[in-house]
DNA sequence: GTCAAATCGGACAAGCTTGTCTTGTTTATC
DNA sequence: GATAAACAAGACAAGCTTGTCCGATTTGAC
């Protein structure tokens, strides 16, 4: 349903977000901290920045850096930059009488869609990254320490 | 987000299903009237047949027949039948101690799926074929006639 | 029994997704 | 300017999804 370079990127994002303050970083310690293939995420990075979520800088000292601020930016939004949720407009058959007033079967796979796309809409990546009760993305949670 | 398989899956019930009382029915038939192409509408009417939502008889006078009940038949069984929507059990990392406690960044695209399965669960087939205001499925909408 | 209609199942091919690799380009540092 | 670190971009390969084709089998009708 959520495709492998959905997921990736997503990873990428939030993994971004939680490393905000340390500038640039490479693809290939992203790749390290994410279990993501580092060539392949490469290319899924290159889309987020020709999507305009993150910016890139060439050479030494190079790397992507987030360029949103993570309680605007949402998980649709991520979603989308690489692999966009195509809701249902128009009848798949070609139908003219269908044409923009769905039938109930494709109107309800469009409805589904739409909560899909209403739900990760609503979540920035904010969130995501400290929701209380749950662990923390992309590491394991430590176990807790007495007093600290 | 839909697999094309899953859409001819639904194409293919809620055509059987508004002609029930046909008996068995050829796939070339239920492909020519769905729009899908022949060959490989027979493989997803066969993947349906085995998953018990159609019976199917060989040789002269076979086809296809639709083994349920419209109205207890939901849109998600048809299309868990011939590719399952994957809710996310466990953390997609293997992180251990995220294990069947997802963090946020997953949690939420599970609840996703949940939506999604939930919304195709409660939608039968009998509702998809009337549904008041919306064309009928898979055929063009007659002109009103003025008595009848 | 022969024939024709139909499913069944497997082999095959095209196209998309995922993943790798290599070459080129940019850039900071010395 | 040379060097090394890093992105950019394209070619390539593996695997899955979609789609085609064909031979085998079943079955009803004559």
């Amino acid at each position: 349903m959520f495709s492998q370079t959905q997921e990736y990127a997503l990873r990428a994002v939030v993994w971004l977000a939680s490393h905000k303050d340390e500038g640039a970083v490479g693809h290939q310690r992203i790749a390290d901290e994410t279990s993501v293939p580092a060539s392949y995420l490469s290319k899924v990075l290159q889309s987020l920045t020709r999507a305009g979520l993150l910016t890139s800088r060439r050479g030494v000292g190079g790397g992507f850096q987030l360029d949103k601020d993570p309680a605007e930016l949402t998980v649709l939004e991520v979603v989308n930059a690489v692999d966009p949720i195509k809701r249902i407009t128009t009848c798949p058959l070609g139908l003219k009488t269908h044409g923009t007033h769905l039938c109930p079967m494709h109107s309800r796979l469009d409805q589904a869609l739409e909560l899909v796309t209403d739900a990760l809409g609503k979540s920035t990546i904010a969130e995501v990254l400290s929701e209380p009760g749950r662990p923390l993305p992309l590491v394991e949670t430590p176990k807790l320490r007495r007093k600290r």
